[in-house]
DNA sequence: TCGATATTTCGATTATTGTCGAAACATGAA
DNA sequence: TTCATGTTTCGACAATAATCGAAATATCGA
């Protein structure tokens, strides 16, 4: 994962809306929930989940596919791993209990 | 690590100059480096280095100690590994190769 | 086709963010 | 104490972000 995609992805999730978003995502699994299910659950206003949810999708941390009148949400796990790799590798220490992979010496 | 807290780190690093002050200060380690050091090292103004750096440290990801007339910052591990923690327990799930200590079904 | 429901786009508004020069504030050295 | 150096604060500005009502778009069911 390149830094800017870091970046963007981490963004995306620094945001309480559209953390909140993720994290519903996340409990519900591959199966995902309709933008209708996640703005009642959340209580935001669809204009403004819907801007959300692309912001989610831009950072490629969410797949969205129709289902009839319904669009599903999903979280994309893959990323959301690869960001943690991201941050694990780059910004972590053995010593403080995580284990980068490969040593924190990257600073391009 | 609350989510409010998880937030705001978040919001810390995802910004492309602060991203890159952290990681300095990752590969810096725990001796750390003076904001001089740094602003040279990237490039940036001293007043938009020092706005930066008080972002991270409002976020508690960096500890600032002073130094005769140097002030030096070094990375807070112990803070980016809670954020890892925090990511992996809420935001991850097993299936995706990342190990949650606790299942992913919390949503507060 | 028509009406109902689901979602997104548009437009407008307000708030926040990132940037930097200049000035202020500290600290150590002469 | 005075000067030089390192850092932060201040003030201003442009750019971006978050919000939401209203309108547009899409799809289903009757």
């Amino acid at each position: 994962m390149k830094i800017t995609d870091a970046v963007t992805a981490l963004a995306a999730i620094a945001q309480e809306t559209r953390l909140a978003v993720f994290r519903a995502l996340v409990v519900a699994g591959p199966d995902g929930l309709s933008a209708g299910r996640i703005a009642d659950a959340l209580a935001v206003a669809p204009a403004t989940l819907s801007f959300h949810l692309k912001e989610l999708d831009r950072a490629g941390l969410v797949k969205a596919r129709q289902d009839g009148r319904y669009v599903i949400y999903a979280a994309n796990f893959e990323r959301m791993n690869a960001l943690l790799g991201f941050l694990t590798e780059n910004c972590c220490r053995d010593s403080a209990g995580c284990n980068p992979k490969t040593p924190s010496n990257f600073c391009g």
